[in-house]
RNA sequence: CGGGGCGUAGCUCAGUUUGGUAGAGUGCUUGGUUUGGGACCAAGAUGCCGCAGGUUCAAGUCCUGUCGCCCCGACCA
């Protein structure tokens, strides 16, 4: 290579110059989906629908460990049974698919393609609740939804999603309020731990929360570019859906109650939330806990035999602490370099005749293309060292960047000027006045994100009106 | 649902202004040489020019409609 120049991953449009490409682009090319036919649906690929699993598996055991069980409902739900909460109906009706024949015959009563499947965990909880003794019920479940958006982007919006909705009943209202943080402190938590993505925990406003609730919690995450991200909900219904299901429960008192009810869930937009969180402008940048491929092993000159053999007693070696891929296709090094690069790979391991004469190997690490030469006999922990490692300063930088993008204001002047020429959270004092929040949308383009659980006096008066502040309230451009 | 852009080989696109035999790069197949940042040589295969009408002797190109994708808004996980 005559050049000096060192030729990286092309083909991917800079952040810098266009961020909505640069997502799309990052999507496609570490294969993570594919467009289909149907209009807003898309194919998550085998890469794509690993990482998926990967947060399922980490989850659905601090679901289990909540006591939660999983439960199947069905896809399809009755116009009539849809219809049974009146501002849940309301919110969902202008987005739902209808199924209205069965084969040639026209259906009696039409079925929606769930959105959400409160109803149909209602319908079941009036047959199986009679008794305090029947509280909490705790269930989950795992599966897709569909919404008729009308412009879709992969992961972050499409007409079919994966997901994963809560639904528990509770005998007091404190029992569900207090479920309804616990399960939004386990999205956060894992957002964290898992995704290296810090979140912002809140409340909703009126006008944000969800359709039907009483209140609507929170995780708002910051994508690289400031614009933030609605990551998980957990919804307290209070007895709204009990009434109108008339679910009843006799109390210890022999009284008759309505119980209280929650639903809280994450999707495949979680996935969308790691790609902006951490990627680069050399594609998707994995935090080892959800890559399907931790570390990558290139044998340079895969001719010798000796580099092969080598290359895979290593992956032997290693494939009991982390998930591994050893790749001996005809593809050139550099080729899969790049590829790695593109989809992510944590850690990527060089091994060629050099290094074995040294009894080495080269190891790269993704988030800062770090190179350090390791001995061999240290493989293993240097390792395990290296993606935590990684694990953790993905964290740092995204919390670095949550918290340099985060801007106090206290007059609508100083609030316009932030907003001309920064992306971020903007945390205001608010009067909860639905008009002012309409202003802020109109004038300044931005949506109230949450009111913070963590709250803070900056000033006494609504920055939209002057009228006394009720809260605090983060504003941000949302996606 | 409004505004803008784009549909031609698996992918990225040229060709459309001025109608006249379907193109390039890359990828793919085979063989050989290579291998420390997307290697090289040689020989191949690949198209209902998004779809449907219309104009014309003749349409990728002109006209009408329609579907899809991308971007920006409005709406949502």
């Amino acid at each position: 290579m005559g050049d000096k120049k060192q030729k990286f991953v092309q083909e991917i449009t800079s952040m810098e110059e266009d961020f909505a490409k640069w997502y799309t682009d990052v999507v496609k090319k570490a294969e993570l989906t594919d467009y289909s036919s149907v209009k807003g649906c898309m194919i998550i690929r085998p890469y794509g629908y690993a990482i998926w699993e990967n947060i399922q598996k980490d989850l659905d055991r601090r679901f289990k460990e909540t006591g939660h069980e999983n439960v199947y409902m069905p896809m399809f739900i009755p116009e009539s049974l849809l219809e049974k909460e009146k501002n849940h109906v309301e919110g969902f009706a202008p987005e739902v698919a209808w199924v209205t024949h069965g084969g040639d015959e026209k259906l009696f009563e039409r079925l929606c393609v769930r959105p959400t499947s409160e109803v149909l965990f209602c319908e079941h909880y009036k047959t199986i609740i009679q008794s305090y003794r029947d509280l909490p019920k705790l269930y989950n479940q795992w599966c897709s939804v569909v919404r008729w958006e009308k412009t879709t982007r992969p992961f972050l919006r499409s007409v079919e999603f994966l997901w994963q909705e809560g639904h528990t009943m509770h005998e007091t209202k404190e029992d569900a309020l207090e479920e309804t943080k616990r399960m939004l402190d386990i999205y956060a938590d894992f957002c964290k731990e898992v995704l290296a993505i810090p979140v912002l925990k809140g409340e909703k406003t009126t006008k944000e929360k969800f359709a039907g609730a009483e209140k609507t919690y929170t995780i708002e995450a910051m994508m690289h570019n400031g614009v933030s991200l609605q990551s998980g909900t957990s919804h307290y219904f209070g007895d709204g859906f009990s009434k109108a299901f008339d679910i009843k429960f006799s109390k210890k008192d022999n009284s008759l109650g309505y119980p209280y009810q929650t639903s809280w869930g994450i999707s495949t937009r979680l996935i969308g939330a790691i790609i902006m969180s951490h990627g680069d402008d050399n594609g998707l940048i994995l935090p080892p806990m959800v890559a399907p491929i931790q570390v990558g092993i290139v044998p340079i000159m895969m001719k010798k035999d000796i580099v092969v053999d080598a290359c895979k007693d290593i992956e032997k070696r290693i494939s009991n602490i982390c998930r591994v891929k050893l790749d001996i296709s005809d593809n050139s090094p550099g080729w899969k370099f790049s590829q790695y690069e593109m989809q992510g790979v944590p850690v990527r391991l060089e091994i060629g005749p050099k290094d074995l004469e040294k009894n080495q190997c080269v190891l790269v690490r993704r988030d800062n293309r770090e190179k350090i030469f390791v001995s061999l006999d240290d493989i293993e922990s240097k390792i395990l060292e290296v993606l935590k490692d990684i694990q953790q300063s993905l964290y740092n930088k995204a919390y670095k960047n949550l918290e340099d993008r985060t801007y106090t204001v206290d007059s609508w002047e100083s609030f316009s000027n932030i907003v001309e020429n920064n992306v971020g959270f903007i945390k205001s004092m608010w009067c909860g006045d639905i008009d002012c929040e309409d202003k802020v949308k109109n004038e300044l383009g931005l949506s109230s994100r949450c009111i913070p659980f963590e709250q803070e006096n900056i000033s006494e008066f609504c920055i939209c009106c002057g009228k006394k502040a009720e809260c605090m309230v983060v504003w941000g451009k949302s996606y």
